[in-house]
DNA sequence: TCAAAAGTGTTGCAGCTACACCCATGT
DNA sequence: ACATGGGTGTAGCTGCAACACTTTTGA
């Protein structure tokens, strides 16, 4: 007899730094990834949209399963935690005694359409930058890592760049973009040149304006080309 | 309030065919992915591992989780199967009357060095060619569908030749491994060159006699360079 | 006018594709 | 002997890496 959680892990691209969308527990003073339960006549992904639209307002988000995590020794300490947080709300203490599996899903998001909402045990619902050093709840912090594993070995087949840019974006940004979640630095002109090869995007003619040097051009992905490209998956390594 | 069950893929190559172990219930006549449930204090791994040591009699064999199927309807006819399957055996009805959330985990074995077991439900337990058209139970034909759909994504980062062949293999073989899962055919000439330049196959002096023409050498992993080797993935795109 | 960022072009090399030829083996 | 499969070699092309130069912009 087991419970089923489930952790969001919700990407967002803003100001060229990746972020995830945590949130602030009032008690512990950790941060931890939105999550829930899974409910009766629900599937996960269900569950998943659920708990992600509480968190953020939106709908139909682009959402993936990467992994259940089921140490026995993960949910121990759920219980103090919850002792302390609950205190004076008579919570089912035998609930949350109990041993948890949790499956791990990433969602990506258009920052700019967010609307970060806290929960019951949280005071703030914040966008944190993977580079930020944070104190996270339980192995909250290993469960984003994984995320971020996953989103490398699959930037070639899943639509990344689509869903965490708006639907404008220069190039230098998408750079940022595959270096962030590749972890290294890519020569910038290989990279257009390669991008630009999969036909996937259409230029602009419009530029952005406001930021100091020369202005780049927008470019917004063809949607119909690119979900064609990557049922056979870009093709190369990064 | 769920339940956890697992299913597990267990992968074998024989006869240059890919094959899936698979059990044959006494009275539906058909065939069920190994499957069983999480025990407390256990992780999803070690169940994993408990389930295919009670099929193949192996140890420690390599696994993968690849997906949480979570579908409420998926369990629904659960609950006639093993109402029939179990008649007079007094099972706990309430229980499988519940919802499944099942775990899909895959296992590459030596083919060679496993024993098919059946369990109490099953009358056989038997390798089941993947090009078989078998009559299975619930959605397994699709679990495994997404298992050889993983396969193939993970194909360059997990060492898939290493643990579905025996220790010594010829060339041919692992082409045919190679394109069975891939799904299509490679050229033997540039097969050879490219998986010989990834300097992670040991060429044997020995050759394989018996079969009829020209007899092809044997070769081994070198285990130590193919490990290495896929940290970083093999590059390039089959 | 200058520094920094963005657009564009080129060259060489590596690796892949698409081939052909020879060799060995059981029938 | 021969059909079939396995070992080895090569030519051409593509595409990537590693580069430099010019253009635009705000400060």
């Amino acid at each position: 007899m087991n419970h089923i959680s489930l952790d969001c892990v919700i990407f967002g691209f803003n100001n060229n730094e990746l972020k995830v969308l945590l949130l602030h527990l009032k008690y512990s003073k950790e941060y931890t990834l939105p999550g829930g339960f899974l409910k009766h006549d629900e599937t996960l992904e269900q569950a998943a949209q659920r708990i992600v639209k509480e968190r953020t307002g939106l709908n139909n988000l682009f959402l993936k399963q990467f992994k259940a995590f089921s140490d026995p020794d993960r949910s121990k300490s759920n219980k103090a935690i919850f002792d302390a947080d609950m205190a004076g709300t008579k919570p089912d203490m035998t609930f949350f005694g109990k041993r948890f599996i949790s499956v791990g899903f990433y969602a990506l998001v258009d920052f700019r359409k967010v609307k970060p909402t806290p929960d019951l045990f949280s005071d703030r619902c914040d966008w944190v930058s993977l580079t930020a050093d944070v104190t996270m709840l339980l192995d909250h912090k290993q469960i984003i890592q994984e995320a971020i594993s996953t989103l490398r070995l699959q930037l070639n087949q899943q639509p990344i760049g689509l869903k965490l840019l708006p639907h404008k974006f220069t190039m230098p940004e998408l750079q940022t973009l595959y270096e962030t979640i590749l972890g290294r630095d890519l020569d910038r002109r290989n990279f257009q040149r390669k991008i630009l090869n999969y036909n996937i995007l259409d230029k602009l003619r419009e530029r952005k304006t406001g930021g100091a040097h020369k202005s780049p051009y927008f470019y917004s992905f063809n949607v119909e080309r690119y979900k064609k490209a990557l049922e056979e998956g870009l093709s190369g390594i990064w």
